[in-house]
DNA sequence: TGCCTGCCATAGGAAAAACCTATGGAATTG
DNA sequence: CAATTCCATAGGTTTTTCCTATGGCAGGCA
């Protein structure tokens, strides 16, 4: 056995059939019948049916494609943890985040990253939790930055802490000149919410139906950045995160802190379980931490 | 990179040298050098330090060892639990067990085992636990039976109950007559004690300290069937266990029960956890709880 | 029904990979 | 200092993999 027939057996499985795979693979397709008759004889049993519309695993095929995906898996990884140990620190970092924290905590952890790291290459993902989630648990990313999320074992969940929710006002709304927004001040605004596809617009959502606060919504928007701009023109008010203080006056807003009991909504840190952590990860990571503490979102430093 | 590159790298390192590797695997040494060339070239560093006697591996090569070995493990794996999935049963069955437990309790469970799988190859290994351990670790053995044993988390540890152990004496001694031994009547008795080596050899020391049954130990065997061949010529008396009862009298000894508190050995069986089960090894493990309750070690038979 | 299309298997030759024998250099040992 | 041990390299051979071409089978469509 070999591992280019678990790869060939594995294309084939995901892509129902010899010919898909084959273009998937670039090679072609006689070689991946070949292959895969070689493994099916020396597995003593054919691991595909083969259908007129093409090709579905048997119960074995079943069995094995799980373990060449892991076997695969694994492989990709050793290769990984032994670059990992080459000096001075090199190699790729994706990392994921999600729409509502990457514009906020990035700008702050990428630089200094970048610095202290030349020879690691950055590499960004932002998307929806539930979507990080799925590319870190293949492998593709190496950490993720999400809000609340309820993850699988293989999924490692570490709070970086609490980021606090402000209010996002006009500059020249009335309550801009206060020093803290109170709940009740809310009531009558006009408010611009975040789409529920975003774990923040779902929080603010439920938070403002805790606090009893029906807003007017008329306005879902898709990204925070269209919300600041929209608030900046005077169209309404929303809630936004902390970190979003300083993109929120550069734009015209004023982002003002809530009375008590103040939002706040945890971040949160993933790591994928069983998969090797580069040094470049866990330098990100430490990173991570300590602008955490900086920005007051925890106290301590330590796990 | 392939398997069979993963399949030289680890009998370089575990040799310690391309040359003996060589003759490990079979092939020409120069063989070796191109494929492990090969294989750090694809890595991007070497994984073997050449000394002039040998080679060690590097950092990273020890890294890449660990994980070579689980990777190779994994397809060994993968392949036994495609195999499992035919039908009728059948297949390779190792079992192991210690030699204190192998004469008494084997039999009654590879007779049965046979007629009902006759499709399965039986293996047995007779070792010390220890020896066991390390083979069940290796992926060598599907399952072991022992007594107490203290394992790394990779082995799962299912008792089977408690056997008791009885009092060995000759036909004609005049204890032998008795319905039960007493503690008491042991003291003055000339004592044929197992080796150390055994768990149960260590078990009856520790538990003749416990009751201050100082025998005059004079004679330390390295087998049990030595002690019923010693005690059937009466030569002296020892402690069994109750599974060596037919195999005692069938050699002119009788194997009597103690007085409480009435000695026992914990009897365990152990599976690897991280590797695939056969249905064979599962049948196997229903058949010995079977067993277990069938001679009184345990009361239910689940699990 | 009959043709067309998509899909996989087979055959045979080409390309690539792995392997072997022979040899050389470096360091150690007697 | 010669002999030995061990790994790397060179060059040719064998084996494996891969590709092109082709054939058979079944479903879809006129």
């Amino acid at each position: 056995m070999e591992l280019h027939q678990l790869r060939y057996f594995v294309a084939v499985v995901e892509e129902g059939g010899f010919s898909r795979a084959a273009a998937r693979l670039h090679v072609a397709q006689p070689s991946l019948s070949q292959q895969i008759a070689k493994l099916e004889q020396e597995l003593g049993q054919p691991l595909l049916d083969r259908l007129p519309r093409g090709v579905i695993p048997t119960d074995a095929g079943r069995r094995f494609y799980e373990r060449a995906r892991r076997i695969l898996a694994e492989v990709a990884d050793a290769t990984r943890c032994v670059a990992d140990c080459r000096e001075p620190l090199q190699g790729r970092l994706v990392v994921g985040a999600i729409p509502t924290i990457a514009p906020g905590l990035l700008p702050r952890l990428l630089s200094p990253f970048s610095e202290q790291h030349p020879g690691v290459e950055l590499e960004v993902v932002e998307d929806l939790t539930e979507r990080l989630l799925r590319r870190l648990e293949e492998g593709e990313l190496d950490l993720a930055l999400v809000s609340s999320v309820e993850v699988e074992s293989a999924v490692h969940v570490e709070s970086l802490g609490h980021e606090p929710l402000g209010v996002l006002l006009p500059r020249n709304h009335p309550l801009a000149r206060h020093r803290q927004i109170h709940w009740d001040d809310l009531k009558e605004e006009k408010a611009l919410v975040l789409s529920e596809l975003h774990c923040l617009g779902r929080q603010v959502h439920d938070l403002c139906k805790a606090r009893d606060v029906r807003w007017q919504v008329w306005f879902q928007a898709a990204h925070l950045g269209t919300i600041i701009e929209m608030v900046a023109h005077g169209i309404g008010v929303s809630l936004a995160p902390w970190s979003f203080g300083a993109l929120a006056e550069a734009r015209g807003c004023r982002l003002l802190p809530l009375s008590a009991p103040q939002p706040r909504r945890e971040i949160n840190l993933l790591l994928h379980n069983l998969r090797y952590r580069t040094r470049a990860a866990l330098a990100f990571r430490a990173l991570a931490r300590q602008c955490a503490v900086a920005l007051g979102w925890r106290n301590d430093s330590s796990e």
